[in-house]
This record gives C-alpha cells, structure tokens and sequence, in this order.
DNA sequence: GTCTATAAACCGATAGAC
DNA sequence: GTCTATCGGTTTATAGAC
C-alpha cells in the first residue's frame, strides 16, 4: 500500500529535521526527497513551514511515544525499559550512520528562543514521553510526581547521550549512559521511601 | 578597556549559536549584533563562515572548560561540583530568559550529519570538558577510563537537562537532574571495586 | 492536486577603492 | 581595516492555469 503524498512529505520532514535541523532544512530539498510536487507542500500545509514542521514532530513524537509505551509495559522493570530504550537508539545510530537520533530535539534547541510555537509543540512531545515512561515508574510503587521527575531524569541523560553519541561518532556515550542511568534509577525506587498507592 | 573586532565578532557568534544555531544564524547577523563592519568578518576569517563558526565554538569551549576546571578544583568531591554545575546553568537560564544553554549543542547536533568539520570541533570541546571534570573523579580513586565514563554521564545528563529547561522555560528539569545526577555519582563512586564486566 | 512562473527577501562570498 | 557594490544562488511564499 503505497504512501499518500501527505505522509510521505511529513515522512521527509522528519528524516531531514533529524539530519539538518529546522533552519538547515528548506521546503524544496523536503519536496525533491519526499518526490512530492512543490505545490503540494502548501496544498496539504497552508500555514506554511512551521505548519509542517509542527505536523513533523507531531508525528514523530507520537511515534516515539508508542514505543516508549509498549518497551515500558513488555519489560520487567522501569530501569531495564529505560535502558532498552537506549539501547534502541544504539543500534538506530548504527544503522544510520549516527543520524538516526532524536528527531525532536535539534528542532526544540534552535526554537527555544525563536520560535514559541514549535518551543510549544516540542515541549509537548516531551511531555508524552515522560507520561509514557512515568506510569511504569509509578506502578512500581512511585507518587505520580516522582515517577516523572526520574522519567524526566532518564529522559535528560537520553537526549543527551544522542548529541555525544552523535558527535563522537560513536555508540559509547549512548551505551554507558544506559547502563549508568539503569543503575541510578533502581537505586532511586529502591532507596526512596515509596509512598502508598490509593486503595493498596 | 575595550574589546577588538575580532573579539566582538566572535562574542556575538557565541551569543547567536546558542540562541539560533548554526544554520540560523547569518554572517549579516552577525555584523550587525557586533557592531562590525560587514567585510571585516572576511578580513578576520578569510574561511568564512565554517571558519568563524569553528573558532567561537573553540572560544565559547575554553571558556566553559576554565569554569569546569575552577569548579571541579574547589568543589568538596566530583558529585558535588557536577552538581554545582549544573545549577550554575540554572541561573545563566533565569538570567537570559532561557537562551544561555549550552553553547556547543545546538551547532553539534546540526553538524553531526552535514559538516565533518564542525563536528570534530564540538567532539573536541565536548572532550576538553570530559577531561576537565574526569581529572577529579580520577583524584577520588578512579581509573582513567572510569572516570571518564562518569563524567561522560554527567556531560550528557547535562546536556540533556537543558535541552529540556529551555523547551519548558522551566528550570525544574534541570534542578531535578542535578540532585539526581549527584546521588548516582555518589554511588558510582562508592561502588568503586568495579572490575571490568561482573555478572549481575 | 498538480503544473509553471515568479516575487521579494536573504544567503554566503568576492572585488576594488580608499 | 573599512567602505560600497554586487554576484549568483537560495529561501519562503503566492498566483493562475489546468
């Protein structure tokens, strides 16, 4: 079943804005790699760059927030999903030629002082991820509060790993830090006195 | 005493690569936020703008590796200045209006899959501020690749950190890591006997 | 939905005079 | 070191025909 242009141009956006960023990426190289006609960009998106760009991570954060939710709910514990999901990244980095990381993050570092409606849009695609994380952490035992203070933890040492792991050229950094951050989030649940869930 | 042109010129650039990246920011830009007059961009870097890009990055990294150096130096333990660390860049955010993050992030991400040249620039920032903080922990018992395991874990929880208080314009994540990243230092550290690979 | 054409602004970079 | 002018290319965005 072949794509729609539509999903194919936002499918371009994100794989550019991974690789070059918001401003680095122009509407005609998304055109000419999505084999879209130039018209069509502001057919499906009248708002222009932003719109489509604001869709992009949209997408992609959606599709990251499923995943994020089924390795959380498979695995046995938050400290292993999370690092699972580093580990995802790994192997994406390797498969890619170390472009494959966050598409969300280079966007949201060149917005955050230009843009508050693509700010906006990334700090809710963070958001998600968090929540995802988080209710694994808080149904082992966590208050609501703390669960996403460490998913915001585990979140941080993430996005970071991706820019060393990236820069380096290397997977070390993102592998290190999964097996650093592992150890510190179970040493977080199981030092904290856990707080009481409602009617258990 | 008054600061030369080329001084100015670099200043701005470090000033504008935080706030737009690499991509974002023109050498017209550039100009005009130093006060300099359009050609003598070219008169101080004939490379152009990989060439000005290149050095404020290299500036803006010794600048920050001095800070982690003094930092590190003073502080009580490698835990405790990491920490000190971080929460320096909590009021550089609150200062700028979240624009002070890190000056090297934004221009690594965008560089890591389109300019070998600005990347292995950032790689070598991003090692200087390793060795910087990892000299501590060595002092503290720990081998030289552990410590620097370690303080690659800190750098990318950092990182990480503010990419999300300057999405959220929120210092809390940044906070939160802090104390966090502290408390898995910590215990890194006291977990020291930690021989190459021991099954769990 | 797609085609072609084009506007208006901006980009990095260069040249020659002073 | 700075001034002015300009080149060729690219950017986002729009318009009208089909």
């Amino acid at each position: 079943m072949a794509l729609g242009t539509k999903d194919r141009i936002l499918d371009a956006t994100v794989g550019l804005l991974r690789r070059q960023g918001y401003a680095g990426t122009g509407l005609k190289q998304i055109a000419v790699t999505s084999h879209a006609p130039w018209s069509s960009l502001y057919h499906f998106f009248p708002g222009g760059k932003d719109e489509l760009v604001e869709d992009a991570l949209m997408v992609a954060g959606r599709r990251y927030e499923s995943t994020i939710d089924r390795l959380f709910k498979e695995s046995r514990d938050g400290a292993a999903a999370t690092r699972a999901f580093l580990m995802l990244s790994v192997h994406a980095l390797e498969r890619s030629e170390f472009a494959d990381g966050c598409p969300i993050a280079t966007a949201a570092l060149e917005a955050a002082s230009t843009s508050d409606r693509l700010r906006t849009t990334a700090a809710t695609v963070f958001q998600f991820w968090v929540n995802a994380a988080a209710a694994k952490f808080q149904s082992e035992g966590l208050s609501s509060t703390r669960a996403r203070e460490i998913a915001t933890f585990a979140l941080a040492t993430f996005e970071g790993a991706i820019i060393l792991s990236r820069t380096y050229k290397s997977t070390e950094p993102l592998k290190q830090c999964a097996e650093m951050l592992e150890r510190a989030i179970r040493a977080e649940i199981a030092a904290r006195p856990r707080r009481p869930r409602k009617g258990q």
